[in-house]
DNA sequence: CAGAAAATAGCACGGTCGTACTATTATTCT
DNA sequence: AGAATAATAGTACGACCGTGCTATTTTCTG
């Protein structure tokens, strides 16, 4: 397991679910089980989906017990959005963030999209939350769809925003509309993502990577 | 309410839980209500999807008795069949049939398009388990997950070949790449179906438009 | 109008679910 | 060290699930 040794920052200090607030204290053994929690979790919600995601089966994954899985969360609903968070952040780490040490403009668009595609092709395998989220949460408000949410459209904004970029650098056409460019490439993702896991179509990646040469050359 | 009024042919048959074959009767008033809670299915499916699809949920919607509901199946599985093959059969109404009257060719495209544009717009609001579906049994082998990939084969295929005759009449750039072509259209639905029904983006149906735009003029 | 057969209801079972509530054990602090 | 507190386990409850079994009612048929 490759479990506990990932960002030692221990942000936010995640709200526990009673009040407490005495002594600003650094809780230790906890949250390092929380953690491992918080990985097996994503790593059935990828494949069941966030909906699938049950406290028995996490428990049994984790030879805990049922209780004791759920008092780190409080309810089902918290488990589901610390998912959210953790898979987000990942997202960041593997796609983003590594994009944008690439020269802004047209090689920063395109670092993000072969990142991105990158994640997707071993998605393909596993599954993506924010794919099957947004078909579980599509119709049923509450802040677990806001925060998958949330999650995708900051994630969108950043892609929009490196198009906008490249275009103020002139590597795009004068004409070009942003708005339109990140769409499509939305939908090569979403169409890779369907053809490949779902339909096992053979040649999709290539499919993909052609579609986005051919929204960039026109 | 519109339900039993269509599809006089009743075919297939079929086939009832218990293996009766004796004297090929014409079954009557058991037929007329198993349509109407396939309907009834049909719209829940649609909105929570086919696992959420609860027997219970149906029999109340319906105003039956679960085990009422339940003996005109036999078991969950072959109710989202059902639930399936109808969806497909209106899928084929509304969208693939007309479009066949367009003389073949470029119209052809255009009209299986313009009419999946019309569908989906709908199902913006409701839901289209072609999508949801395949999300949720994308890990999921067995009868439900084939009679779904199956239909969406058949679909996709349909619009692949009217790529092609299109191509055959000339309509398209000689190099054209129709495998790309319904890979990218498929693309642009599914990313009006994620923006405008989970993100609630507005302006999606235009870029899905402008998008197929882009695709046949290049 | 019978009698047969199909359609529907009623009921019960075992299972899983989320989540209270209460013990017990492990960890941390003084 | 022991006291305080956090972490985990144990247990139970009510709800819903699919589905089998047995009545009862409705529909069709001869």
């Amino acid at each position: 397991m490759t479990s506990a040794s990932r960002s030692l920052l221990a942000h936010t200090a995640a709200a526990s679910p009673t009040g407490r607030t005495a002594h600003v204290r650094v809780l230790h053994k906890g949250q390092q089980t929380k953690h491992a929690i918080i990985e097996s979790a994503l790593h059935l919600a990828t494949q069941i989906g966030l909906e699938g995601l049950s406290i028995g089966a996490l428990a049994e994954a984790t030879h805990m017990s049922k209780s004791g899985v759920f008092a780190h969360f409080g309810s089902r609903e918290e488990l589901q959005i610390s998912v959210i968070r953790e898979y987000f952040g990942r997202f960041e780490q593997e796609v983003f963030y590594p994009a944008m040490q690439a020269p802004k403009g047209l090689p920063r668009v395109q670092a993000l999209f072969a990142n991105w595609m990158k994640l997707v092709a071993v998605e393909i395998q596993s599954g993506c939350i924010f794919i099957s989220g947004a078909v579980e949460f599509d119709d049923r408000p509450g802040p677990v769809r806001d925060a998958l949410a949330n999650s995708v459209q900051t994630w969108l904004a950043a892609l929009y925003r490196a198009v906008v970029l490249a275009k103020e650098c002139g590597h795009l056409h004068a004409d070009a509309d942003e708005q339109q460019m990140a769409f499509e490439i939305h939908g090569l993702i979403l169409a890779l993502h369907y053809e490949a896991r779902f339909l096992k179509t053979p040649g999709s990646i290539e499919r993909a990577h052609k579609g986005f040469h051919n929204i960039l050359t026109r």
